[in-house]
DNA sequence: CTGAAAGCGCTTACAG
DNA sequence: CTGAAAGCGCTTACAG
């Protein structure tokens, strides 16, 4: 590999100052239309490569802006990340990704990569236990944050997620209309706002339609397929014999399903199964999944939107944008049947 | 926030200079260990953020990794990505993560940045068509690359993959030994290296079974789930009725079978069909999926291992690296039964 | 074992 | 419209 080309060889060759071609490669009114158009030739002659660091350490600009979730292979942070993506993909910002999967020190690890990377801002979905003080040490760094899909105990920042209470409330709702009153609620965990939250929408649910909740129906767990395949087993053993089950997500509710049909029992004609988040997958699963859509899209747009806007120097109000859930009926609900 | 600590507000507050604050923080042996200690305390009291930016535009290395596929929500990908992530967390460098959708411009995107931050090194599975220039503009700038499931025609770097003929060939087979004789190849390209190996894998084992290979059962198309359940009209249309189905990866294979349920038949009885990969949800799919371990995770930590050990001044010979694949029988396949 | 000084490659006032 | 000079925050010979 020849000589590195940077700035000053560009200027040296021209004849003229390092001020000049950096204006010139940025398209600065400064510089004379023939000038820089000389310039940028030459720059393409030489092989140039703009070096990023430099031009970071000077303007404390970096264009790294930082993205942290759950887990990427999950598919309901997938589709949020990939909305994220497209967003900032148009406004030339690289982004970072990394998973914490709920380690609090992996996360911590991450908060602070970003910090010595001089990054821009971070969207970040927090692990669960997230200590405020993680978050207050990127915020006195001067680091702009925006949250998705979860919320922070007693932080107050920009955040964008589906209204889960409302959204569980839909899918329970659905069931109780078709006649079920025994309905389990499979996978997730109560540790996290989201979970609390879910939980509740269920609980209000049944107790409007003046139905007991009964604890032993809540069976918690990984929210994965996974997850719910191996609910399957513990569900149907259940001494109250629930004709229908709330899942968490939909990646349990599948898992769910395929449990089910295991044990010979036909979803959506035996037990109806509802899920949540309507993922691509949602509508092509056997039998296609009745679930609530939870806007992941929307989610990651409006937060990517957010974080660009403030780094472009509008403040927008803090506080938290809760995204309406819509409900979609599908196959695998249907009349409740009591179980034989 | 209060006013930036760098290195020399902790050098002017202990009265010692920037080297030696330099040195102690990276455990030179240089320093005495009283002042090292002094300086760690000094520097974390005064809640200091090493600005990795100025340390790599001085050393020029960022500790940057770049790793870019067709698609991370892919979790073919997200298998990869997810062995590659824990060797490099282990190491302390920092992976930035692109999709490039295929598209040479993306991608094309993503490697200047990659050049622009100083990245150490990139673990690429390069996108159908990628011209070998742009492999060679990385290359003159010294940008050490390594290959992931996927090859570039002309171009010699390390390259880890799956053996993608031998691998399709124990499906095909193992499909002959249960008696089919019609057997359609559902989903993928063959416009890339692993496209054209596949097919070949499967004319090869017909050919050495003595079956006629009719190309009215290659449906080629996308390799998603989506790709397979659109895929099962077509297929169950197919004038010669095949039997059996090989498919380009277990999400065709899930796609497929959903798509048969529909149309009322049962896969694994009716017709047999075989993934390919062996995702964690092969195993637990209604049937579970007859595939082919593909050594995601192996691919993943092996190129992570390559290039690191690159950087860490070894030169490995270049070259092709095979994982050989492995036949897993589940419940999709069986014995041959003519359809009506 | 520690310090003074140069330099990585940019951008930004400032002067002309 | 263009140039000379300082400085972003580190690390690295070099000297002592």
């Amino acid at each position: 590999m020849a000589q590195k080309v940077k700035l000053s060889t560009i200027a040296e060759t021209l004849g003229v100052s390092t001020a000049t071609v950096s204006l010139a490669l940025r398209d600065s009114p400064l510089v004379a239309a023939t000038t820089r158009d000389r310039i940028k030739d030459q720059a393409r002659a030489l092989g140039y490569i703009y070096n990023r660091r430099a031009a970071s350490l000077r303007t404390s600009r970096s264009g790294i802006i930082g993205v942290v979730v759950h887990d990427i292979m999950n598919p309901f942070y997938g589709e949020i990340l990939k909305a994220i993506e497209s967003e900032l993909d148009r406004s030339q910002h690289t982004f970072i990704l990394s998973n914490h999967y709920d380690s609090v020190e992996k996360q911590r690890n991450f908060l602070e990569t970003m910090l010595q990377l001089g990054g821009d801002g971070i969207i970040i979905s927090p692990a669960i236990g997230t200590p405020p003080e993680d978050i207050g040490l990127a915020e006195d760094n001067g680091m702009p944050l925006v949250l998705v899909a979860r919320q922070i105990e007693g932080i107050i920042l920009p955040a964008y997620r589906g209204d889960d209470s409302y959204g569980i409330s839909l899918a329970t709702n659905h069931l109780i209309s078709l006649g079920h009153k025994v309905i389990a609620m499979i996978g997730g965990t109560d540790q996290t706002s989201t979970g609390r939250d879910r939980y509740q929408g269920y609980v209000n649910a049944l107790q409007k339609a003046g139905i007991a909740v009964d604890p032993e129906l809540r069976i918690p767990g990984p929210r994965t397929r996974e997850g719910g395949f191996e609910a399957a087993v513990h569900f149907l053993s259940l001494p109250q014999q629930p004709t229908a089950a709330v899942c968490w997500n939909d990646l349990v509710a599948i898992g769910l399903m395929n449990g089910i049909l295991r044990a010979g029992l036909v979803p959506g004609v035996d037990i109806s199964v509802t899920g949540y988040d309507d993922l691509e997958e949602a509508a092509i699963a056997t039998p296609a999944l009745t679930t609530v859509w939870n806007g992941q899209s929307e989610v990651g747009r409006m937060a990517a939107r957010a974080l660009l806007d403030r780094l472009a120097g509008s403040h927008e109000p803090d506080g938290l944008h809760l995204i309406k859930p819509e409900m979609r009926i599908r196959q695998s609900t249907g009349p409740m049947k009591p179980r034989k």
